[in-house]
DNA sequence: AATGAATGAGTATTCATTCAT
DNA sequence: CATGAATGAATACTCATTCAT
């Protein structure tokens, strides 16, 4: 029983290795099994199938990540710094273990839509972050400083822009720091204020 | 000579046409070929390699729905319109061949790049798509109608933001168009008056 | 002792199952102990290999469906009436277990043979259901209202072509019910009057 | 043109063989290309698949067995023996190629369904083979030697009778000679004449 | 009596690429 | 200019069997 765990997370470590090096599309049951020197059939006692076993660490790995957004302490006066903490945080851990995020967020796989989908209606009944974004969003309206607006859809839009920054900070993989810094700064300043000047 | 570069383009539709249905990985030479009905071996007279024949057709792609962008009419008044109008533009543009756009937006391969990428300090001057919105936000600016800022910096996040909202779209394939346009809409309005109420 | 017996029988019962459902070659022992909620390894505790288990179920399932052939009324005026009925049942039975009627009728193994073998010469002093025949054979023979013949001869032919019959019904899977009777019917007729015209 | 029909012929001669040593299952991929020492890819190149494979041997092999039922000379007294000729051909061509002759006859795939299948009614207007049989037997009802029924029905049940016997004979491979014969006359004898005595 | 881990050999199929002709 | 043959390495997955515990 012990052992049985400890042999999967071995398997998912080095597969979750491999990804990291290579992309999803380069991870294979035999590149598992040489670099455990066991035979490729073993996987298959461990897991169903490949698919398995990229789904525990696609999951598992979104977990992680998202658990970055929640825990991040109230700030009354302005919600907004709340948003920049906690995405901040997130673009991070994404920009840490890059090939993974990407593994998870560009599949397409109903299954795991599923688990990362936001873009439909009504989804932040289901979706916890999403949750957290439009009470956030809420709040700020109810005290005034954010202007009236349809909470979720916001939500929706804060999530996709910082999606695409992510995404583009990864692809686009020798961006100097300071230059990542002052494009986080900005993407959170435009979210924040619009580019249209108050009161013109 | 003339006859070289006929057949290169035909074997570029075929290519274009298979990455549509099957995406990009669902591309093979064989595929190529048997469509043509010409054998594996002739591509290698008219392409170095498979990657040659991936590169083309991202490049040319990009070119195509970039000249969406340009070739907007100019909004002296509320200069924040052209940008919404392009990249409205964009967004239908990438969302008519999501394989496509797939495909060479989130290609990481440093001669893609040389053409795909934006983020990098200076760029604009490179990218005509990026000296575009520089434009637009400078002159924004100096009528005081958008707030001071890095104008470049500016730019890129509108393009990453945007990028964000086409990917996650294509991705979550099923989303309804209502669904679709009303986050269209929230997109510019966020990217334009922020969330924070003006006079907050 | 008796434990032993036990799951042996359950074992061969769920081995049963899958080969109705997915025929021989759908029989693997990791099936059978996922079904059972054992370990493959158990399996060569109970049998020397996979085949035993085979050779048990062709054996089980033979006897039970050549023990309809026995338990017929005697008809001494019309004998052949005692063969249609029995091989009547027999047909049923072997149509309502096809996939199990092929796994041992269309089983080569020497083993297995010693079983189902009825072509060589002098079989009827082994074979029980042969003898049956050719018991009756004898009998319509000597009361004249068949006409003389080897009867071992005679017995082995009315077995081949109600074999060949039951096997082409199971193949040809999707043939209505009507024409299985009347192909049926048509059997005896043709076994029993032959096909040229009493007195031609 | 006429290389690639070579090496069609020397895959498929040795996919043959396979067959006949090793039966329909025991044919694979890579014992063909070890066979030929070529590499497995190689096999794709003159097939589709594995079961293009299959079925040009089945079907050639069907056709070529089938050759012998046709070709036969009128018989126009005793239009029996113009079936007992063409049968007993059929039966030593079957007995010479076993393991061909099973893998084809046994195979429920519709595909090859559509090739040798011969229960359903109205099938001698498609089956030239029962189309045969069934002139046959009508030219013998007409001319009074043969009892009236229905013909179809009737060569169908030559067809499954002989079809047992054969498969019966292939399976239990260590029959003599001589009881091959002497099965082979007493079939036709049953099939003809019935083993009731005419005039009882 | 039973397990669980493991193997090794096997399956069909796909692919980019090369090269003599 | 073009072909057709061929390779070699890869893919995921399945199986019967063994054996130490």
């Amino acid at each position: 029983m012990r052992r049985q765990e400890e042999i999967r997370n071995i398997i998912l470590d080095v597969a979750r290795n491999i990804i990291s090096r290579e992309g999803i599309k380069g991870l294979s049951i035999r590149k598992i099994t040489n670099a455990i020197d066991y035979s490729p059939g073993i996987i298959y006692h461990y897991f169903k199938d490949k698919n398995e076993i990229i789904e525990s660490i696609v999951r598992e790995g979104y977990e992680r990540i998202l658990a970055l957004i929640r825990s991040v302490k109230r700030n009354e006066k302005e919600p907004e710094k709340e948003i920049k903490e906690a995405f901040t945080n997130y673009i991070k851990a994404a920009l840490a273990s890059p090939e993974e995020y990407k593994a998870f967020m560009l599949n397409g796989d109903t299954s795991v839509l599923n688990t990362t989908g936001i873009l439909k209606k009504g989804i932040s009944k289901k979706s916890r972050t999403l949750q957290l974004l439009c009470d956030n969003i809420q709040r700020g309206i109810n005290q005034g400083r954010y202007a009236p607006c349809d909470p979720e859809l916001t939500a929706q839009i804060i999530w996709t822009s910082t999606f695409g920054l992510i995404i583009k900070l990864i692809i686009e993989k020798d961006i100097s720091q300071e230059q990542v810094n002052r494009l986080i700064d900005q993407h959170f300043n435009v979210l924040f204020n619009g580019i249209i000047r108050k009161g013109a």
